[in-house]
DNA sequence: TTTAATCATATTGTATACGATATTCAGATC
DNA sequence: GATCTGAATATCGTATACAATATGATTAAA
């Protein structure tokens, strides 16, 4: 959908990759001036990154204000959450429908990256355990249904970056292991389950951590300073 | 998620208005100069709007060719309609688990607005007959989900333009109600079931028509030419 | 007549410039 | 000492300018 062959490019992909890799945290300001002189670029190309990332999602784009990443809400978070496990249950529905055997081939391939990286490159594989799903929607043949899982899932890692303690985005290997065996079998109700349990755990990881959830956000620790019982 | 405070976003809102109401047409070009004399304003602020269009998929920018009202292929059509079936079931789903009163009397309202201007005003109906379908994904609460349902919303208009012969882009009034009903019943499979049947019906007058398909699709056309039983 | 090549024109890609709007901080006032 | 005001600074919004690329027409050659 985005054409490689301009300037802006670049400097969209490695603002995305920063954002999803939490390098960029929420919150962070992405001005326009020192974003370009870091790609050799001018502002109107940076410009261009930007709207898009706002499209997306990942960047907050505010008249006369500039960009930053984006800060997801709790709500938007809950929201975000319930959105993926809508898309990706869509895709184990499509997929069990499908010829088992290339989109199982392709599964186990990118399972053996994801080993392979395991312990030995932490932001590479957390990477690859991101991208497995996307993989998932890519075999599904639907471009769109493919766009949307790749949003949510970008979306996902700036909702991590934002409540989650540790760099707990570390998708479990054992749980992709069964979703491939559920496919393999053609399964939809167990596909089904087992993605719903391993985004679950993601989910939990993630939100189950409410002193964490108010921080930077000056209103929620006012609001309860400002409350009768404090 | 759009800022309306830049000059950019009429320029955005118009276009996306006319694609919408296929006042311009799939494959229309759109030079950035005659838009920036049209609305007063720089080739800059044109192309910013340009590139969120771009981004929602309702145009086609490529690289030194400059931008496209989209035309979708039959693939994508196909997929589009998909997604929309599983964003709107979704709808439905979550609906359903709610509570019934205040969504019903929103949509009861929405519904008398559809009915004051039928046989009226069709441009006015068939935009009206679209946003029921945008009111009901607000009404879920998720603005994620409310946002996905207006881009494949709009996105389904542009295959309508492409495929369908008349403007037959009219909701069917009565669906619109059968659906209000099932929610306020709290029926989530009967629910699911009216907007599966509704949107088949918007779907079938669409894409059943394998002549209009090829229009204007010189690859199909030459395929019959370059087949050897011809 | 057809094809190829070249030039003129139109349109886009990108940088720069300038006005407008936010932000910051020093100083004044209470 | 706290708050308010205003100038200085930084950053953004938008227009314009020029280079790069595509498009279309015209001419020359086969």
């Amino acid at each position: 959908m985005y054409k490689s062959s301009t300037r802006s490019f670049p400097v969209y992909d490695s603002l995305r990759q920063a954002i999803i890799e939490q390098a960029l945290k929420p919150g962070v300001k992405l001005p326009e001036d020192s974003i370009g002189e870091t790609f050799s670029v001018s502002r109107t190309t940076v410009r261009n990154a930007l709207v898009r990332l706002d499209a997306e999602g990942l960047v907050d784009l505010q008249p006369n204000r500039g960009a930053s990443v984006a800060v997801p809400t709790i709500e938007e978070a809950h929201d975000i959450f319930e959105m993926r496990q809508c898309l990706e249950l869509e895709v184990m529905q499509r997929l069990c429908k499908m010829d088992a055997k290339p989109i199982v081939k392709a599964l186990k391939a990118h399972l053996a990256e994801e080993k392979k990286y395991l312990d030995v490159d932490t932001t590479r594989s957390i990477r690859l355990a991101g991208e497995f799903h996307i993989l998932l929607a890519e075999l599904t043949g639907s471009r769109i249904l493919a766009n949307y899982v790749n949003e949510i899932v970008s979306r996902c890692s700036l909702v991590l970056a934002r409540f989650a303690q540790a760099h707990s985005a570390k998708c479990g290997l054992d749980e992709h292991t069964e979703i491939i065996a559920a496919i393999e079998a053609s399964d939809a109700t167990r596909a089904a389950k087992q993605m719903h349990v391993h985004l679950d755990s993601v989910q939990d990881r993630a939100l189950l951590n409410p002193d964490d959830r108010e921080k930077d956000d000056v209103g929620a620790i006012l609001a309860r300073y400002a409350s009768p019982g404090n």
